[in-house]
RNA sequence: CGGGGCUUAGCGCAGUCUGGUAGCGCAUCUGCUUUGGGAGCAGAGGGUCGCAAGUUCAAAUCUUGCAGCCCCGACCA
């Protein structure tokens, strides 16, 4: 009984590490081709490896940060209702022949050819595809509304990738695709992405502002960016500061709500937000000057609807209550994940290098033990790192030999929310200092104290 | 897609003009001394100089071609 009751309940799941045997290549240097910071800082912290332009390999720390950053989004979409699927990288240029958008697309898509002589593409998006997979067992609107979403890598052969993973070729992306019946589901819909959206990016410590966004090339009536403010963003933002004052909906807000949805959405979008692009003059000068907020900020997420665009073309309906066959109502929402991770380094880095929001950090705790090999110092350690692992922190113990300026240097670099110290001078006095990573302040505790602490 | 630049050890660079056995700092390895903010000394390993062709007794260096990468501007999760 006890074996299977393991099967149901794992203990809570940690990955504490010793950085002795982890994988952990840091620079000292900063690389020349990194221009911003978080491209910088992500070399540094051994996060990425550049494989070519705008492709990136993901090494265990920069992984550890994805991971968690989805983790969050899955949480989010999960609770608003949308479901997770997962559909393949490669798609076939037939289904996209369909919404006519293979010509239309350009050379952006990466058009590959199999040994067949095939016509394949690496997914640049999945509308065409998911809009397919609804139309093949959809057949009612008694299964509407529906929401179905994925967490998968996108191509898209951008003339000129830079920023390191901000603007890479390769991206992870969540995209999710809802289908209505008419236009006030998918309104509904649309303001269910939206709520969710502003719950999931508060949760990774950021402040995002929606705005209403230009439909571009998806085409369609709505659709708004979700833009974070931070000075080495590509996007320039006016604001009225009333928007980054809203308060973010609650955890037990009702999705299917449609009333309490529309208030979200209504609380956000009325205080005036626009990119360059929809900016007003007229509008922003009317807005008293110290509520007027004029930044650069960098888009994070986006949401579209679009009605029928790719329903009718490739024939997506269902069977409405009156019997008749109904095109159905699409709308797309998108997150870049990888993006996410520049983007989060942007908003929170000092001098010393990164400074994670305790909801992503690759390791919660950095463990330095200050003097290796010395018996006082290596079982408090011990001791700590087991304490704390136990109580389902992620720890990164620093067990090398190295002096402790390096540990700091480490430490600090690859920005652990907290750091503890074990080293001779305060193990003499029975205690261990516990720093915060953001503000720098230390406090001298005993190793109890420090275990609560971090665990409160 | 227009304009500019770069490519020499894991990272940062010198050497190229004026051809003559490939160097520096950091990192790595060994030893000793150190140990609370990227230590010191001594020693060691590591490079087809982006690729190809040419000129030459001799090419990192000169010539030609190709490739990769970066930056600045117009477009995008």
């Amino acid at each position: 009984m006890v074996s299977l009751f393991g099967c149901f309940l794992s203990p809570p799941e940690t990955y504490s590490m010793r950085l002795s045997r982890y994988f952990l290549p840091i620079l000292r240097d900063n690389p020349k081709e990194a221009e911003i910071v978080s491209h910088r800082l992500m070399l540094r912290a051994g996060m990425v490896r550049q494989e070519a332009a705008g492709i990136y390999a993901w090494l265990p720390m920069g992984l550890r940060v994805l991971d968690k950053i989805n983790r969050i989004i899955r949480e989010e979409q999960n609770r608003s209702g949308a479901v997770e699927l997962l559909m393949p990288t490669i798609q076939s240029a037939d289904l996209w022949r369909e919404s006519g958008r293979y010509e239309a697309y350009g050379k952006e898509m990466l058009r590959i050819t199999d040994r067949h002589d095939r016509e394949m593409l690496f997914g640049p998006t999945n509308e065409e595809m998911i809009t397919e997979i609804f139309r093949a067992s959809v057949k009612s609107y008694k299964d509407l509304p529906l929401n179905l979403y994925h967490i998968q890598w996108k191509f898209r052969d951008e003339v000129r990738p830079r920023f390191g993973v901000m603007r890479g070729r390769e991206f992870l992306m969540k995209d999710a695709y809802s289908f209505d019946l008419d236009q006030a589901g998918a309104v509904h819909s649309y303001n269910r992405m939206f709520a969710a959206y502003l719950r999931t990016f508060a949760r990774l410590g950021l402040t995002a502002i929606p705005m209403r966004a230009d439909t571009g090339p998806i085409g369609g009536d709505l659709s708004h960016e979700f833009i974070i403010l931070a000075s080495t963003g590509e996007s320039e933002v006016f604001a009225d500061k009333a928007v980054l004052e809203q308060t973010t909906p609650p955890v037990d807000i009702d999705f299917d709500s449609a009333e309490a949805l529309d208030k979200v959405f209504k609380a956000w979008t009325t205080p005036y937000a626009a990119t360059s692009e929809m900016h007003d003059e007229k509008a922003f000068a009317a807005i008293p000057a110290e509520r007027q907020v004029s930044a650069r900020g960098i888009e994070v997420g986006h949401i579209f609807y679009f009605g029928t665009k790719y329903s009718e073309p490739m024939k997506a309906t269902v069977t409405g209550p009156d019997g008749r066959e109904t095109q159905v109502h699409m709308g797309s929402y998108g997150i870049g994940s990888s993006r996410l991770v520049a983007a989060l380094i942007e908003a929170s880095h000092d001098e010393a290098g990164i400074v994670w929001p305790d909801s992503v950090a690759p390791f919660n705790v950095s463990l330095l033990n200050l003097k290796i090999g010395d018996a006082a110092t290596d079982e408090t350690s011990a001791t700590l790192y087991k304490a704390l692992t136990a109580r389902g922190l992620d720890v990164l113990y620093d067990d090398r030999d190295e002096r402790p300026g390096t540990k700091f240097a480490t430490a600090d670099l690859i920005g652990s929310p907290w750091q503890v110290l074990v080293g001779p001078k305060s193990l003499a006095e029975g205690k261990v200092e516990v720093k915060r990573r953001k503000t720098g302040e230390r406090t001298l505790c005993s190793v109890e104290d420090a275990v609560l602490m971090l665990t409160a």
